[in-house]
DNA sequence: TTATATACTGGTAACAATTCCTATTTGATA
DNA sequence: TATCAAATAGGAATTGTTACCAGTATATAA
């Protein structure tokens, strides 16, 4: 008999990611959990927190550093994001011309699997002087 | 009578800077710490973190975040970094052409101060199959 | 269907990185 | 030098994240 390994699709995976498809904003753990959390009230962070891990692990969604904690996204084709200094929204760009070039002219010390791109600065809104 | 407002160049704050332009590495707070802490025995772990983060607000040292934690960088200028996904190693890409293709083709959308580009993959010496 | 193995869950404790607090010290000005 | 705000040490508190574990629920096969 062969053990079952195969993933499960669990309902709190399944809203989690509901939930990232969704929202246009690149959400932390802490608001995945709030949010997903009106449909399921009695899901657990740790849930929240292991499914992410998991879903970035499988290149499902992707995972971004930004200010000490971690966002969710998602969008996991190679796109870039703009961290906004003056209101601390996250923008997207979509232009893999920019992850082609970076990927392509990395010379040979290094062989690389993907590419983050972190812009900081303002925003429309927030631009000054 | 003008206050005194101008920053200090404490012992501590000098330490710093002088180890992170000492290694080629990317320190952690914690790895900046135990080096100063060498020469500054009682230097403590909240004047670190002060510090780094007022250098890296005022641009003169570079701020990583990889693997949820920070790492610190005195080479300011645009350059890249690569993270191997088994040594943990991080190296240094110098290629100026890649952050100023990513700065020129960002579009209208955001006014960009600096970017970051962070490569996964593997070192040449943990190059697999 | 039902049975079964086991991947996943909720709850909570543990952890590690970072920030905050307060009394004390120190560096730049006058 | 005397002054005083800025910076410090030390430690406590906070925050984001992971680990643990006993119980639950999902996918497979009979």
């Amino acid at each position: 008999m062969i053990p079952n390994s195969s993933p499960r699709n669990t309902v709190q995976k399944i809203k989690i990611i509901e939930y990232l498809n969704s929202v246009k904003t690149h959400p932390t753990a802490e608001q995945v959990y709030n949010a997903v959390k009106k449909e399921l009230p009695s899901i657990s962070l740790g849930t929240v927190y292991r499914n992410l891990k998991l879903l970035a692990d499988q290149g499902k969604i992707l995972k971004l550093e930004i200010n000490n904690e971690s966002r969710f996204d998602a969008t996991t084709c190679n796109h870039q994001h703009c961290v906004c200094s003056t209101c601390g929204n996250i923008i997207d760009i979509d232009n893999q011309d920019i992850s082609d070039y970076a990927l392509r002219n990395i010379g040979n010390d290094f062989i690389p699997d993907c590419v983050t791109i972190i812009y900081r600065g303002h925003c429309r809104n927030c631009k000054q002087l």
